[in-house]
DNA sequence: CACAATTATTGTCACACTGTCAATAACCTT
DNA sequence: AAGGTTATTGACAGTGTGACAATAATTGTG
């Protein structure tokens, strides 16, 4: 607690320091989990990719500057994705220029569409989440590090709560949710254990008819879910994280 | 680290915010989970109670000043107690002073003793968590709030982690470990079952001898366990999450 | 010392949940 | 109509869990 007598609070007096929002923005994509990246165009880390991200506004809610940081790079809104704070990272050094403090978000987002490459703005991809977790891409400032935790956050959810249902559209079929949990640990799951789980969870219920889901073209059709109310536990995981095992993409 | 011009990032240009570490210290005392608070000495919230934080320094690190507080407030070193960073807050009217954004932290503190009320400094105590719960205690600024998350946090953490042994000294016995999750959940646990699952997982190592616990007195003597390595996983939970049954202590 | 009281530790048992794998259903293409 | 493909349902053995009983090792008491 700072000192007794009710110091004029000048904010001149306190030490300079930003604070910023940074995103990892997650999508499918390819059967591939994702993570939107931009390129540095300026220093310092020109050239690298990065998270995205940007400063917090005089009068805005860090969840609103999150927000408006999706919307601004995606489109997407807030109610069409899953965004929750991860946490900070304040490290002295972590930026050249001054002191900044960040706090990472997570998004995830249905079928977020490839950056189109064209404009002239800073060039944005969805880079498979392999690329960063194998070191062969290299983050600017500590972004590996914040997108290794989104990675464990984003997972660990997933396991004990419906989360995962938010990569898919409002009505998804099972087996459009076991590829998400697939893509996601770059695993096969045994498809009748996940329907009986999918079944028994009341995270999830089936949509009273169904539109037959676009782009099906073989077997037999799937019934369509939802999720029920909000993001409540589905009780027990969905899925049981494992290593790849006989599919063992890459 | 590219070493190229920097731009002129004038921090003056950039709007005034204090960045503050607030901490919520858990211990267990007689049996009940307490966290400590202070009693805020100055508007606003004069006489309320708070969490105990402060500023942090111009070059210092978010953990070091979480570490930092939670041994001015309580003399209890990072190594003795578990410390973890929550998340942050930054409502842009959550300090009607100024513009903060706060990092919260949580600690587990093994047998934290109740501040001794003497001093002429902010009075101090450590108070049962559930006075915060049912509401009867309204904590200053959006502590309320934020305690409520630590709570969730550190009840989370329990069921999936070795946490909870950090509630207990170094050497512990099983029925002390146990003593921990019925304070947190306030509930009586099978200590048959505990004790199974203690000794299936793979997060506690039966110490080779054992000085025999302080203040046993009591029906046959415990043997003394640790943790093994960090604080990895124990596979299963250790007790599963319930309501209060027959105990239903206060 | 025998016995009661108390806590620690080990066992038993029915039951729920899981993973493996097979069987059936409902479509598509040819 | 046959074959291929995906969805959905079932069967089964093995394992983990909660409830609860039984045994072990102390302290305190008469």
């Amino acid at each position: 607690m700072p000192g007794s007598p009710l110091p004029a609070y000048n904010p001149r007096d306190y030490p300079p320091v930003a604070v910023t929002v940074d995103m990892a923005v997650f999508t499918i994509h390819d059967d591939t989990l994702r993570v939107l990246l931009v390129e540095r165009g300026e220093e310092p880390f020109k050239g690298a990719w990065a998270l995205p991200g940007g400063f917090v506004r005089p009068d805005e809610d860090l969840n609103a500057a999150a927000a408006r940081e999706l919307r601004e790079e995606t489109g997407v809104t807030e109610e069409d994705a899953y965004l929750e704070q991860l946490r900070s990272y304040g490290s002295p050094q972590r930026d050249p220029r001054m002191r900044v403090i960040t706090v990472a978000y997570w998004a995830a987002c249905p079928n977020l569409a490839p950056p189109t490459g064209g404009g002239d703005a800073a060039r944005a991809d969805l880079v498979p989440v392999s690329k960063v977790e194998d070191l062969s891409i290299d983050l600017a400032f500590d972004h590996t590090e914040i997108l290794g935790d989104a990675l464990e956050r984003l997972r660990s959810k997933m396991e004990y709560t419906a989360v995962g249902a938010r990569f898919c559209r409002p009505r998804f079929t099972i087996s459009e949710l076991r590829r998400v949990y697939e893509a996601a640990w770059n695993t096969t799951l045994d498809p009748g254990n996940f329907q009986r789980n999918v079944r028994r969870s009341s995270s999830f219920k089936k949509a009273r008819s169904g539109d037959p889901p676009r782009g099906h073209r073989v077997g037999r059709p799937a019934s369509l879910w939802s999720i029920r109310g909000e993001l409540s536990s589905p009780g027990r995981p969905l899925a049981t994280r494992r290593g790849p095992r006989a599919k063992n993409r890459g």
